[in-house]
RNA sequence: GGCGAGGUAGCUCAGCUGGUUAGAGCGCAGCAUUCAUAAUGCUGAGGUCGGGAGUUCAAGUCUCCCUCUCGCUACCA
């Protein structure tokens, strides 16, 4: 295994300097760490480097909400963030911030070549502005009702009881979440970095596999839907960097993100000799980069990255691996049910390595959902490492402690035995690269249940019972620490605290990859002591019950509304005449009614009101046959701003009851009316 | 509604380009053992591979339909 030395950079995605890290993130950090840690086990000039993300709306907000600047708030984040990192043996080579100087740099340097390259393209937006804190909203900031089904307190672009999506202006009595003012739109001009323009480099680098297929299948569609400016800026007040030729305007947190990865690498080349920046950046450079992230943010990734470096005239990423979402008991993490962990909460209770290994033990390359079953946790963790593992050095150490005075046999006894182990490495190697841990893990399981098949063979326990078979007893206890010793190096990126004891234990330098090649003889081992404890129930539960206390202490009081639909649609908020009055409702006449072709859902009716026609787009179709509406009379919404739906703009609304399928019913007026009539 | 990913033993998951009696680990049952953190070894029971149809000499593996789950997305103005 001669390779040549490789030089690797690798990222984790940046924790946003809002929260706290959860069981979620970790899922991320302890693949990207194992990965890490097995390349530099190979020899390999390996340099893992991540941030906090610190910019963004949200977080001057919160930093205001606390009466701090958001400075503070994002220093107290850091902190946070790294004891947790630490904890659980993420073994970043440096952690750094966006918000510094080193990405303020980047990220103007950057932009600059992207303005230059014709790459910006400003435009004048409509967004909601909140009147009284003279600042724009993002959705998230603005609450209301939802027009759909009716649920308080919902925020500007979904709906967390019902489901719906919709724009910020379809939100009933929209709110600031800021000041509780009413939101007003208001114009801005914005910068937005054309995407479209880097199609034919994307659509090519997509191809190439740097990225796993189902997410290249992703990209695609996409691509078919046609590649779309992409906002950067955002107005002042904003906490951000401003960007330089355009006061008061300032990059939005997505575009300085990524840029971090570089900014922290960059901090750590000018903290080291051995690492040169612009060897690792350049165009042509022959270094490795590697993102790993989740798959909910592989648009910035794999599209608008890629082509800001390349528009700035840097090298792209080798790859971008994503991974899935964490599951915990089958289901999405959820507050509600308690299930929400975050990383400090399950320190208090538990080893961070069970953790690390579970994970390994279910990671693949792929993409698909993690999940957390903490019966299954137990289970696993208890019998594949204290009973498997642990147990092979467990069993052995007493007789060499005792008996032979912590001395390993003068020769191995068991050449072929240990060369198969060691000739194991090379796939379990392999494994390791390609991100297949849940395999490795696997090979590397059955190997420690041949070891202790083999000690049972031996049975040194029987032989202390006879006369003269000391050096049996010698020999086969050497062969299992021996073998336990290479169990311990593959399974050291995972359980790299567990490999520090055992090492203490074997009384040996740090393990790496080529140390196994020979068996230690005559060596000197220290006494062994438990390398780790099983996981307890009782553990298990009382995090589940700090986990409970934790979310209702931060659980604001407001009594959500839900299973309200089962009885009655509540009444709306009483408004005035003046707010009544507003809606132009008048008697229309169907004077055609058809299918329109490809919507499932939809009817297109020709409105006579009088002096014009309308063309609306009714969703009715699941209750009503076109024929049958055309001559009746009904009453519409005149004064609806027109709609761009998919199959033509709908120029009002038609008034209907019901739940919807079957159970809708159209309005008709009584006999006498005719079309055109204002209905007050 | 559309697109994508899935539905394989009680649990967590392998099963590549279709090929003899469908696998692993855990759990479970029985036996052995007691060196080891009640750890280990041996043996065994458990699946009509979501349902149905088709292609084929042969399908968990290919095609179609249905169903359920999870994402993304859209047409209830």
């Amino acid at each position: 295994m001669a390779t040549q030395q490789r030089k690797i950079l690798v990222t984790s995605a940046l924790p946003y300097a809002n929260g706290s890290i959860h069981l979620g993130h970790l899922v991320e950090y302890i693949q990207t760490d194992i990965w890490v840690r097995f390349q530099k086990m190979q020899g390999h000039n390996c340099v893992y480097v991540c941030a906090d993300d610190a910019h963004g709306t949200p977080i001057m907000l919160r930093a205001q909400n606390e009466g701090i600047s958001p400075e503070q708030l994002i220093t107290r984040m850091d902190q946070e963030h790294r004891a947790d990192f630490a904890e659980f043996a993420i073994s970043f080579d440096n952690f750094h911030s966006t918000h510094s100087d080193e990405n303020r740099q980047l990220a103007e340097l950057i932009y600059t070549r992207l303005r230059d390259g014709g790459y910006i393209k400003a435009r004048t937006i409509k967004q909601a502005y909140d009147p009284e804190k003279e600042m724009f909203l993002p959705d998230r900031f603005i609450k209301g009702t939802c027009p759909k089904c009716g649920a308080d307190d919902q925020y500007g672009d979904n709906c967390e009881a019902c489901g719906a999506t919709y724009s910020t202006t379809d939100l009933k009595n929209p709110v600031s979440a800021v000041s509780g003012a009413t939101p007003v739109e208001k114009e801005s001009e914005h910068y937005f970095f054309d995407l479209a323009a880097f199609s034919d480099m994307l659509k090519g680098w997509t191809a190439e596999e740097h990225m796993q297929a189902p997410i290249s299948n992703k990209l695609n569609e996409w691509f078919e839907e046609g590649l779309q400016d992409w906002d950067i800026s955002r107005d002042a007040p904003y906490f951000g960097f401003e960007i330089p030729d355009a006061p008061n305007k300032y990059f939005y947190v997505w575009l300085d993100a990524p840029i971090g990865y570089l900014a922290s690498f960059k901090n750590l080349c000018d903290k080291r000799d051995d690492l040169d920046f612009d060897s690792y950046v350049k165009e042509d450079s022959d270094a490795e980069m590697y993102h790993f992230i989740g798959k909910d943010i592989a648009y910035f990734h794999t599209l608008f990255w890629p082509a800001m470096l390349h528009g700035a005239g840097f090298r792209k990423p080798s790859a971008v691996f994503c991974h899935g979402f964490l599951t915990v008991n089958g289901q999405k993490m959820s507050k509600s049910r308690g299930t929400f962990i975050q990383a400090r909460t399950y320190l208090d209770h538990l080893n961070p390595e069970y953790l690390r290994y579970y994970f390994a033990a279910k990671l693949g390359s792929g993409i698909d959902d993690l999940d957390l079953n903490l019966d299954d946790f137990m289970a696993r963790v208890n019998s594949d490492l204290v009973g498997k593992v642990v147990n092979i050095a467990s069993r052995c150490a007493g007789f060499i402690n005792k008996k032979f005075d912590s001395q390993l046999s003068a020769h191995c006894s068991e050449i072929k035995l240990y060369e198969s182990f060691e000739a194991n490495g090379r796939l379990i190697a392999e494994l390791y690269e390609k991100r297949e841990f849940n395999q490795a893990i696997r090979e590397i399981m059955a190997l420690a249940d041949k070891a202790n098949q083999y000690i049972d063979e031996k049975k040194p326990w029987a032989l202390a019972k006879q006369k003269g078979k000391d050096q049996e007893i010698h020999d086969s206890c050497s062969v299992g620490l021996n073998l336990f010793r290479i169990l311990i190096t593959y399974l050291k990126p995972v359980l790299p605290g567990m490999a520090e004891q055992a090492e203490a234990f074997l009384n040996i330098p740090p393990l790496t990859w080529l140390d196994i090649a020979l068996p230690l003889t005559n060596h000197t081992i220290n006494k062994f002591k438990p390398l780790m404890t099983r996981v307890e129930k009782d553990k298990i539960d009382a995090l589940l019950a700090d986990t409970q206390k934790l979310l209702a202490e931060n659980k604001p009081v407001k009594a959500k509304k839900t299973n309200k639909s089962q009885t009655m649609d509540p009444i709306a908020e009483q408004i005035d005449f003046e707010d009544f009055a507003k809606i132009d409702l008048r008697i229309a006449k169907i004077i055609k009614a058809e299918q329109v072709e490809g919507a499932d859902k939809l009817l297109q009716l020709t409105l006579d009101i009088g002096g014009e026609t309308r063309n609306v787009l009714a969703g009715i179709k699941s209750a009503y046959a076109a024929e049958d509406l055309e001559g009746k009379l009904t009453v519409m919404v005149a004064n609806l701003a027109p709609r761009k739906m998919r199959f033509g703009v709908s120029e009002g609304m038609v008034l209907a009851a019901g739940p919807g399928g079957e159970d809708l019913f159209v309005l008709h007026p009584d006999e006498g009316a005719q079309p055109g009539m204002r209905v007050k």
